[in-house]
DNA sequence: CACGGCTATTTATAGTCGTT
DNA sequence: AACGACTATAAATAGCCGTG
């Protein structure tokens, strides 16, 4: 036979890749209230859950509640810089006299990998700096 | 005695002022899943339900996961639940056989407007997909 | 009316097991 | 390990009732 949760629960955080699967579980059941208000309300929600290790998930649609929140003088979403943090970056564009090829550098980002909002920005900035250099670059010199 | 709930619960809309009671309970319940989910694995949650009737009630520091979000000002936090969607993307990987250059690739996609997690998450794709493309590529043969 | 308490029932979920 | 199914238990909640 099974044996169920033990008995009573603590709210102190877990220490454990435990957390991870409570994180699953309880974001899951969190968008399925939120789905059961919606249907059962007629209300609209949105929600952003970023999990301790930064990963985003959201839920319904923002721009929507954006727009009403506007709408109706809510306070509304007011966004800032992010202010990316450059960090000790394991991206870079090879310069122009480097010796590293843009292809060797190509293949040494770490695409995959990049699937937080932190690295995400940042990957953003470094291709946003891959582009201007590339572009003023003299293409046919790069050793590709 | 009480009585309970009577049986089943249906999950069509009510038509009553009872939207009113369950919408403030389950909202009260949604953001006291959101406390679990924070205290408990450290997550972080910003939460706007609006109600049929059009009030705001917001949960956690929806500034700040903005902010977080959005590294832009003033744009739209425009994203859907359940990831990404392609829809007709601005950007694309030339094929091989395609007589759009690298190059021109490179000037066309707006890295600089990709400012919010859809967007983000769209390069991302494509930088991956132009990664497997290019790395795979006859590199010289490409009208750079 | 709205809000909070109560209670029976439903729902969510922590732990375990089984499969990949 | 990660993920899904299962299960016992904890938590949420629809319907009511009382107070303001």
């Amino acid at each position: 036979m099974g044996s169920g949760k033990k008995k009573i629960e603590i709210k102190k955080i877990e220490k454990e890749s435990r957390r991870m699967v409570t994180f699953s579980k309880r974001r899951k059941g969190l968008f399925k209230k939120a789905d059961e208000l919606c249907s059962k309300t007629g209300a609209k929600v949105a929600i952003v859950v970023i999990s301790a290790s930064g990963k985003p998930y959201p839920y319904g649609d923002i721009e929507a509640i954006d727009t009403a929140l506007n709408n109706s003088g809510g306070g509304g979403c007011n966004f800032n810089a992010y202010g990316v943090v450059r960090e000790s970056s394991s991206y870079g564009v090879p310069s122009r006299g480097n010796n590293i090829s843009f292809k060797k550098w190509l293949n040494e980002i770490n695409v995959e990998q990049c699937d937080d909002i932190k690295k995400l920005l940042m990957l953003k900035k470094e291709l946003e700096e891959a582009k201007e250099t590339i572009l003023r670059a003299e293409v046919e010199s790069w050793t590709l």
